[in-house]
DNA sequence: TGTACATCAGTGAACGCGCGTTCACTGATGTAC
DNA sequence: TGTACATCAGTGAACGCGCGTTCACTGATGTAC
């Protein structure tokens, strides 16, 4: 009847198992860490049988591209979600870095997956486009802050460097819990610290 | 004859496979990265049966936290010699940084186990031993421009979470190939790059 | 110096496990007429 | 509206793989007497 088939679920067929399966992985992925992730896991996650997915993803690895690229978006509205929590081009970037460190703490396996593991195809156009979007709004709040495209100077790109390593230095350390004196803050006096850190690449009182 | 047999190698007992098995995990380790990290792979390139480990690591977690407690004690020389290249606290910080991003350049998979895996047992004596002393090295590096000792007083803790950030975000940056225009750098240059923005945490001419 | 013996550090066969992959199959869906 | 048929998206059994682990074993070493 309905031509366009939304979600029958009608019992053998599944309806839209490769959304399913984005779901299941995103879960199987928080769960056992990129380590441990199987494609076996997500079948059985989505109440598949597990050969099903071959169906959706040539593999795993395909699986785990199209996952990291969801990642990079939902990481980018984080950023944007810190970002517009404040006013100013440094209070903004430093909002932003809160947004990034929050979106690691969140989700680290995800987090560790687009930024650490082979396994993503960063060939991938939705991917690559993705990631490229989250990297174009960190050059855009620096651009704010220096009044000129950062990429057209060394001093430039260096800002942009200089602001991405240490949020995401400060992301990683959190995560592999190798800075006890910073894990072991509670979590608002912990975000002071956080923007403290930050705002030292490009501190709030300067030219 | 000899009392202290210090490397008999008669053909059966190997004399001092500990040792050995934990040079082949080095190697295996660089080749398979940590996810691919296998006993049995360890066994293999000490020449010995799969089993043979056992009688010395219990499993392969406590050769991994051997092999990570190795890794720190590395990287302490590495950003040691660093710091030793250069003259002044702040130069000193910089070069002390320097090491700790070739570090991670030249063992990208030590480097991996030691800061993004939760594979070694942080509570073994010895692991949590040589991590310490990295750390110690860290603060002592800021302590010194500091003029005190940073531990006692929340700027003091910042300053050394912003040191130690901006260097361990660069490094994972690069190992993970996500700032493109970074890596790209050739080698000299990228090292000019990398200085000037670990400089800007603390800026060589300023109070 | 020689012999007996306990201990230690290896061997190699066997096991069960979960994985990815393949395959013939089948139920459900959509379409042509 | 009904029927025939192609296509699609699942199933479930089977396979081979390398892994960690266990086990009885055996060769080498060190020690007691």
């Amino acid at each position: 009847m309905a031509t366009q088939h939304p979600h029958p679920r009608t019992g053998y067929h599944h309806g839209d198992l490769r959304t399913a399966l984005l779901k299941a992985a995103r879960l199987e992925l928080a769960d056992k860490g990129v380590e441990g992730f199987t494609l076996r896991g997500c079948a059985r996650r989505a109440m598949v049988s597990h050969a099903a997915p071959a169906h959706h993803f040539r593999d795993a690895d395909a699986l785990l591209t199209a996952l990291a690229a969801e990642g990079f978006r939902a990481f980018l509205a984080a950023m944007q979600a810190g970002r517009q929590a404040q006013a100013g081009a440094r209070a903004e970037l430093t909002g932003a870095g809160l947004g990034y460190v929050r979106f690691a703490l969140a989700e680290p396996a995800l987090f560790q997956l687009m930024f650490s593991s082979s396994r993503p195809d960063f060939d991938d156009p939705d991917l690559r486009q993705a990631a490229s979007a989250a990297f174009e709004d960190l050059v855009a709040n620096v651009g704010r802050i220096r009044g000129d495209n950062p990429r057209a100077s060394t001093a430039g790109l260096t800002d942009v460097a200089a602001a991405w390593s240490i949020v995401h230095g400060l992301a990683a350390l959190l995560l592999g819990q190798r800075m006890a004196f910073l894990n072991n803050l509670p979590p608002d006096e912990r975000d002071d610290v956080l923007a403290a850190i930050i705002a030292r690449t490009f501190p709030l009182r300067e030219g």
